[in-house]
DNA sequence: TCATTAAATTGTT
DNA sequence: AACAATTTAATGA
């Protein structure tokens, strides 16, 4: 199992820091296990800290007053997030979830806004993410209104495993199809008909509560 | 280790 | 939205 400092010293942002600083980060971030179904923070929260996957997968949620859920993106293992409110010192604006149990690194602000301060790598990786995920979610608004649920499905999947917002992840992730519907935005019947249709197409395959990707770019470029 | 049961997830209407 | 079938996890002999 993968140790809280091995996945500190084996993310994008702390290669080009030096012993000294990654020690530091090293000192000063502590590992949380939440459990499957728990909240990482809520709505409405004071930022305190920036959160690293090491294990497990997390979703980022609403709810709306009616009640109804929607998950906005997901971040598996490997991946960091809740950087946008943390700079901007705003409240949480939406929820975290641990989709299954999940050890997440928290990294405190004043630990955060130190490597800020001093590490040029650290601000590089910063850009570069939030660019990364402006163009998932500009890629999220086109494929909502252009694409039929199929595609959506097929596309909404292929953003999950980017493998340049999560280098490493594993093509093989424990989600359930209701899961996958709440991120594609269609109900879980139409889930379940679309990923028969990519299995038979070779593009993925279905198991009981974890889909496999084998065709990554095939689901890219997939359309009706 | 195996059988039983409960819970979660999937597949169909 | 409801239901049945299937798979997994948990429990205890």
């Amino acid at each position: 199992m993968l140790t809280l400092g091995e996945a500190i010293a084996r993310s994008l942002w702390a290669k080009d820091l030096t012993p000294e600083q990654l020690a530091r980060v090293e000192r000063e971030t502590c590992e949380r296990i939440i459990q499957a179904g728990d909240f990482v923070c809520h709505r409405g929260d004071r930022p305190e800290y920036w959160f690293g996957v090491i294990e497990g997968l997390v979703k980022m949620s609403s709810d709306s007053e009616a009640g109804k859920a929607v998950t906005l993106t997901s971040v598996p293992a490997g991946g960091w997030f809740g950087e946008g409110t943390l700079l901007k010192r705003e409240l949480r604006k939406s929820d975290f979830v641990a989709l299954r149990t999940s050890r997440l690194a928290f990294m405190p602000y004043r630990t955060f806004a130190w490597l800020l301060d001093t590490s040029i790598a650290f601000n590089q990786f910063l850009l570069h993410q939030l660019n990364e995920r402006l163009g998932q979610f500009v890629g999220f608004v086109e494929s909502d209104r252009i694409d039929d649920t199929n595609a959506r499905v097929a596309h909404c999947l292929a953003s999950l495993f980017n493998p340049i917002l999560y280098p490493g992840m594993p093509m093989d992730v424990p989600i359930s199809q209701a899961e996958i519907a709440l991120l594609a935005g269609a109900s879980r019947q139409s889930t379940n008909q679309v990923l028969r249709i990519l299995e038979e197409r070779g593009l993925l395959r279905v198991g009981y509560g974890s889909i496999t990707i084998l065709d990554l770019d095939g689901l890219r470029k997939f359309s009706g």
